[in-house]
DNA sequence: GGAACATCTGAATGATGGTTCACTTCTTTG
DNA sequence: CAAAGAAGTGAACCATCATTCAGATGTTCC
């Protein structure tokens, strides 16, 4: 017999994806997804650019998975959230909050996310997110207007709305003196996105 | 003496330019910012490659052009409506209602100025012009605000939160049912538009 | 230890697409 | 018309990266 991956190895192997993911999503946090060249990334991982398609097949696929593992973890608690406890409005609002806090302590990731350009294959990616973003509100407002909190409406507009609104507000940045002051920037965000939904004052 | 530029050709080279920049723009309208080469760009207005040269420095200085002569017609329109007669709820619904209908006219143009992948200059004047909409936006909801039609409330960042809805809204597709009824869409948006800032149903 | 095989390396390769430039074509003016 | 100068052409040039691959280094197992 001659040669069979030992258990350590594939171990070894599956960290050293891991490990390169993980800084990659560090570089594209800080440099866009533009900048994130291979060379780039694998020097962060402190690997040669050769051993990038070790691990995947292309760029692509690295920056789809980069993609799809930082934004599923905001899907999870933003639907942890909505589909907790309590009524929806407040539901609602706390969403809301969660998700811009974490979007402001970490702004490079949340821009990539949201807003930065990026190749078609992330764009796809990104657009498949936002649709779960949108669903995770219509859910929420479906069930405040089933409850007679909130005014009839077309949930899939809000919750597209909603997405929309809340990306905005959190990547670009505002004039204003709430840019500078994130409680006063989370606050009057689900401010408006409760009035968004029609929640009463 | 030798050569001069004549008026008629000084007119000539005027109107060289336009029709490059009109066709380039179809051509982002069609193809999206990355599709459009160069050479597919001159090739859409009927020169060489190199003639491009003749009038613009570089892609980027052509691009920056495009979007900025179709950005400025959207926020020549919206400021029309915004700050003409009537109350200011109704002028930010006939604002929206406004918008929507231009861009749901020219997708692929209203796509192309909001969202769609573009090199850093044109991300640069996108920037610049989803400022000049949120302005807009702003001062309606602050006169509103002080004609006690609208709730206290900051006006900058619920500007921020109809551009990035409406942007949301009218770019990317709806599964619901609006989503190929106009009028429906238009109307769901506004009463959205509406109830962020706050106007009463 | 060493045969057999896997992973890792990084310079060479190749595709893409903006930009240049030697040349041609057109305009002006005496 | 002819000389002078501008605009137009498009193939060649060049910079940028993703990707490959021949050789170097590690790992397994007898």
């Amino acid at each position: 017999m001659a040669y069979r991956k030992t258990p350590a190895e594939i171990r070894r192997l599956e960290a050293a994806r891991d490990h390169l993911v993980v800084r990659a999503t560090e570089v594209v946090a800080e440099v866009g997804w533009a900048q994130a060249s291979v060379t780039a990334v694998a020097d962060a991982a402190g690997i040669a650019a050769g051993s990038v398609y070790q691990h995947f097949s292309s760029k692509s696929a690295l920056a789809v998975e980069v993609f799809r593992r930082a934004a599923q973890r905001e899907v999870d608690v933003l639907g942890e959230v909505l589909e907790g406890d309590g009524d929806p409005a407040d539901r609602l609002r706390r969403g809301v909050e969660v998700f811009a806090r974490r979007a402001l302590e970490n702004h490079g990731l949340a821009y990539a996310l949201l807003a930065a350009p990026a190749e078609p294959a992330v764009g796809a990616e990104r657009l498949a997110f936002r649709r779960r973003y949108r669903g995770l509100f219509a859910a929420v407002i479906d069930e405040g207007v089933a409850a007679d909190l909130l005014p009839g409406q077309d949930a899939e507009i809000t919750a597209a709305a909603l997405t929309g609104a809340i990306g905005e507000v959190l990547v670009y940045p505002l004039s204003t003196s709430a840019a500078h002051d994130a409680d006063r920037l989370v606050a009057g965000l689900s401010a408006v996105a409760l009035r968004c939904a029609g929640a009463a004052p």
